[in-house]
DNA sequence: CTTTGCAGG
DNA sequence: CCTGTAAAG
């Protein structure tokens, strides 16, 4: 037996499945899709998007500002549990965290905050390598963190979803030119040095070691990804536990629709 | 010898000039054309939109919010005087009036006030028949007769533009349905009563008599145009002086890319 | 419905 | 560049 999941950040799904490459959706034979930055409430999608017949879905929306952030996960297994958002209110209200308890496994979707505009100082000049979201994304993976190492005491974590750090300097396709910009920060780096030290499991490099190339994110603004200049920051970990279920995990490049394309998992369970 | 004038409603010259639609440009013969909802500095604009070879141009962009309103006049003919906006600064900064004092005729290109969205009294419930910017709106046409008229002192008058109001019952497809809509209201009418009482005739009505069905826009949101329910609100007026010089007066309502289309003049002079 | 501006990524 | 808002027409 084995279940297969994919995670996507479709970069407004109102958008993405008016558009031919939602075909995705309905050819996926996986069991469990994470989407990230839906940037909609289930109410503004047509019935077949927000309620496709043979899936279960749930949904965290934004409710600090419309049309920002939201996660959502379709699911053919039904899950024991579902939770929206962290359990702290401090983290709560963007719409980031959907928390589904299967018989096996606590899974994780999660959409991570963006580090933000650069900062800027009193004369309006921008301030070289500080971003001001910075601070609440660090504070935001802590807490997340915490929450998985609770969860983890019952049975493994899978976690996916955008993280917008990519880790090692093989997870870009620019790392000298990115060492002071949000996603590729020492700082940022540090915390998945820490998650992975903790026993989460980046299951692409588990499977795949160090090929280089491989990205899932790409800017539109410089027509990044005919030239494969991208970002890897959509990440499957699993808890260490996990480790000899991991299948496979694969990045889906051919697939179009949003700047990230889907990432993949497939554990023995 | 005459002289061919043009006054389009162009709703965004940014969008308008990257359509097909806008080799009516090139393909026009005549010697002046005001462009209203300009929505743009000249800055914004190519250069062969800007400044196209073979034409004088002068704008009078909105400085109270950028991608509002404005005006364009481009001519053939150079100009002895030019003037932005009405001379009072209470009606200013909106770019809603260019005047060109050209040999034989003042020539003014007017963009004038639309009546904006209806009032909600306290409870946030709509007042029938009060509209949020009439006051402005005719404060404003008041502000511009007096100006004309001071003008036509000197010589005689020709203005052009939106003037967001239909005269007459046959000036639009809805009279009974937009009696209480701004752009058919009583006072916005009477206006239009008392500015021809003076003696600017409306040049289209002079060649066309009762014509009906004649029309200069149609609203987008019900595809209007498709099925000729539209309003006449863009006109040509000239100071009864100018009366006997009228050859020829037209609406090109198969010049698509606006949701109006441009009137026309011609004058022997 | 359509064109703007703007925030956010 | 692209997806969302909102204001205005």
């Amino acid at each position: 037996m084995s279940i297969r999941l994919v995670s996507w950040n479709v970069n407004g799904l109102r958008a993405v499945s008016a558009k031919p490459e939602w075909r995705w959706f309905a050819e996926n034979t996986c069991d469990v899709i994470g989407l990230q930055e839906t940037k909609a409430q289930p109410e503004q999608l047509t019935p077949a998007v927000a309620s496709p017949a043979g899936w279960e879905a749930h949904w965290a929306s934004s409710v600090v500002k419309k049309g920002y952030s939201g996660v959502a996960v379709f699911s053919r297994i039904k899950p024991l549990a579902v939770r929206c958002e962290l359990p702290q209110p401090e983290w709560q209200g963007e719409g980031r965290i959907l928390h589904l308890e299967f018989e096996k496994f606590h899974f994780f979707n999660g959409y991570f905050p963006n580090g933000g505009a650069e900062e800027v100082d009193e004369h309006g000049k921008p301030v070289p390598g500080r971003f001001k979201r910075v601070p609440y994304k660090m504070g935001f993976f802590e807490a997340f963190t915490a929450y998985a190492e609770e969860c983890r005491k019952s049975k493994p974590v899978v976690v996916c979803g955008d993280f917008n750090i990519a880790h090692r300097p093989i997870d870009l396709a620019r790392p000298k030119q990115n060492e002071k910009n949000t996603g590729f920060l020492p700082e940022e780096r540090a915390f998945l040095d820490r998650f992975t030290a903790l026993g989460y499991v980046d299951t692409f490099r588990h499977v795949h070691g160090d090929l280089e190339g491989q990205y899932s994110w790409w800017s539109y603004k410089t027509r990044a990804r005919e030239k494969n200049i991208g970002w890897r920051i959509d990440y499957f970990f699993v808890s260490e536990e996990l480790r000899p279920a991991i299948r496979d995990a694969w990045i889906e490049s051919d697939v179009y629709g949003s700047d990230h394309c889907p990432v993949g998992l497939e554990l023995d369970i």
